[in-house]
DNA sequence: GTTATTTGTTGATAAATATCGATCTGAATT
DNA sequence: AATTCAGATCGATATTTATCAACAAATAAC
């Protein structure tokens, strides 16, 4: 009989306070209670982790991968509203309200998804302050994110969308200037909020003014001082 | 010499309790310890409370009154991301980042302003973790309502977006389907991320289809079904 | 390797929206 | 009552953006 191995990519939530800063805080003890109510699932390229309007029971971190977080929103068209790497909670709008999903997640490449049970994490959140807090930080922290890409998608026209859509995945996704996108034209399209017709415009137009290199899914920002100046004026 | 009275809607934390749930979870030495922090500023209408990029030092409760909350985007445009209204409470993005308000609040009327120190707050979230995880509520809750407003600004037409502020206003600000909007055309078109000029257009367009009555600053709701059903299909 | 099927690309056109200028209103001031 | 001034209004026009149709390229299926 096989050996269950909970992962390939974390062992338990003892070790995995390497990669997440937020369970450092936590005792030995509170961490095995957490390990002991998770598990993993891995989900290839395309899958649905969560679907929005259904029941939210568990929070999930990706050990793996790359996944778009977006809403469903009218005439099926989709706004993603982040992309989802590594060590990254997902899943606390849902903690407290009507555990509902009220947003869908899906792997952008294969991912392996560990899930925590919200009432065990609810429940250190309540007997332990330091956790409380530092959780409470960084739901307020992507408050503020949530003003810029609202100025972003109402306030800019479409090079300055295109223009804060490639910083936010070279700056905080990819952390480099040159990667290769796991999204299609359609994603960057439902990123920024337009059309994929104009986003294939816009990226060929930064193409050939020479700020960026772009063969199919290979991206290289030439030029991100440009980028900022045209986020900045819209 | 005049006594000072720190107000005259609400005596103390103490007393205000009545009007703030979040509050009645705190001891009486805690609301005792707010409430020495805290003060009140009365302000009039049209001034600004909140400037964004300026050191937040307090969080605001209106105690009367109602302010919108915006931030300042490209090209001198404002985009109100929600209207406040006496009981809640303001700032909380700023607690832990760095400081900084990153949007600014104005006063749509005359109203007062109740301010607490943002370091006596936080020391309640560290001893009082029924009061921390209320907290952790809000601030989730906030964030689905920022998906919808982002869906709302990106993904629907301007009818759509005009319902879904008159609906924002009659549900959750007025809480009544006719009412004297305090906000200037200017300001519903900066809810919903258009120009003033296209706000007015479509207020009456649903002024002229029987949708609404709107004279002025009055504003009657005949039909909010209409308005759900224009919201939805975008 | 050939055939489907998706994804990406492009130009032409249509629709949505902003901008501009002119005018109008009502409240505040003289 | 006349004057000023800010907000509101509206038509004409310009700009931005989506849509559509056609096709190319890449990928998956057979």
């Amino acid at each position: 009989m096989a050996k269950f191995t909970k992962t390939d990519h974390c062992i338990n939530c003892l070790d995995c306070n390497k990669n997440l800063p937020l369970l450092q805080l936590l005792s030995p003890s509170e961490l095995e209670e957490l390990n002991a109510s998770r598990f993993e699932v891995k989900f290839k390229a395309g899958e649905t982790i969560f679907k929005q309007g259904t029941s939210a029971t568990h929070l999930l971190i990706l050990t793996s991968g790359l996944a778009k977080f977006y809403v469903e929103g009218v005439q099926e068209k989709q706004l993603i509203i982040k992309i989802i790497k590594p060590w990254e909670i997902v899943g606390q709008a849902s903690l407290y309200f009507d555990n509902r999903h009220h947003y869908s997640v899906a792997a952008l490449v294969d991912c392996t998804a560990c899930f925590i049970e919200i009432e065990s994490f609810k429940k250190m959140i309540r007997q332990n302050s330091d956790f409380a807090e530092e959780f409470i930080k960084k739901c307020t922290q992507k408050g503020i994110y949530s003003f810029e890409k609202m100025v972003s998608l109402s306030q800019k026209q479409m090079h300055g969308r295109i223009a804060d859509g490639l910083l936010y995945l070279s700056d905080r996704i990819y952390e480099s200037d040159s990667f290769l996108l796991h999204l299609s034209r359609q994603d960057i399209a439902d990123l920024t909020g337009m059309s994929k017709d104009s986003a294939i415009r816009i990226l060929k137009e930064f193409h050939h003014e020479g700020i960026i290199e772009l063969d199919g899914r290979k991206l290289n920002i030439i030029n991100s001082e440009q980028l900022e100046r045209i986020s900045e004026t819209g």
